[in-house]
DNA sequence: TATTGTTATACTCTATAACTATA
DNA sequence: TATAGTTATAGAGTATAACAATA
């Protein structure tokens, strides 16, 4: 055993561990795909992070939103009120309860969705080089993990 | 086939892609995780980052972090200088080209490192419940996905 | 001239605390 | 009283453009 540190002393972590850091290593790796992604739409991350969680013709409170990203709901009202400036989505209030407001994603904003992640969602060449048969191997497992 | 868009037809994906939709699932569902190993050792996640590409005993031109970050060369003067006020890390200038910066860990950046990725790189319950098979073919796969 | 990094500027993101409206 | 969301504020992240030092 050489000098390494916890973090890289390879023998000692579990097949989940070492998955878990491949993972982060895909993501960073490919963090210029997804700010290019959002920048070919004039748009944020965390933009497109809650245009991607805003479910076409699924009005959504804003505290579950804060919930989802584990952010202050403050931060919520300003994503929000750039994006509804720009149309992309709007504020209702449900009759049962006038102090929540559900977003809805408005037609052009079901459009800008749609085309950002059609670009955010293009597999890096990591992934589309594996063989076939690893790429169903993993997409399968991820389902089991994801629950789905 | 109903009134699906593109991102959501699945019948119509490659496995790469489903599979690189589900790691997104992944990274979005687990922020929380991030946002807390970062706040845990008063760093913001853009620092814990800088923090996980700098190798201990490896000196890293400013240049090359924006590469790798696929940000703007300024945005790294700003992490850099924060982090180095906080003596996590020095700059250092090399004889022979007194332009670059070369950026090094400082003894007290690599104990910070260490712990903090200790706990950034805990996986998520979603791999861990994955049996001990499926972890192992997931690492194996995404080992040969990132080429090691 | 070209390259590396910094500075000035402006805007976005983010959390905290205090506030309003509603329940 | 408690909850959902907003506003005010402050600090950090980010890109662009202009700049200084060096090659």
């Amino acid at each position: 055993m050489v000098a390494n540190t916890s973090e890289t002393a390879e023998g000692a972590k579990s097949p989940a561990a070492e998955a878990w850091r491949m993972i982060f290593d895909l993501g960073t790796v490919h963090r210029a795909h997804v700010l290019a992604a959002a920048a070919e739409h004039d748009l944020s991350p965390p933009q497109l992070f809650l245009l991607r969680r805003l479910e076409p013709g699924v009005p959504t409170p804003m505290s579950e939103l804060a919930a989802f990203f584990g952010c202050d709901a403050s931060n919520i009202t300003g994503l929000v009120d750039r994006l509804e400036a720009r149309g992309v989505l709007e504020r209702r209030v449900p009759a049962h309860d006038r102090r929540v407001k559900h977003i809805v994603l408005t037609e052009a904003g079901e459009r800008l969705r749609a085309q950002a992640l059609a670009q955010l969602h293009v597999p890096p060449a990591a992934l589309t080089r594996l063989s076939p048969s690893d790429q169903r191997t993993l997409r399968d497992i991820l389902r089991r993990a994801l629950g789905a």
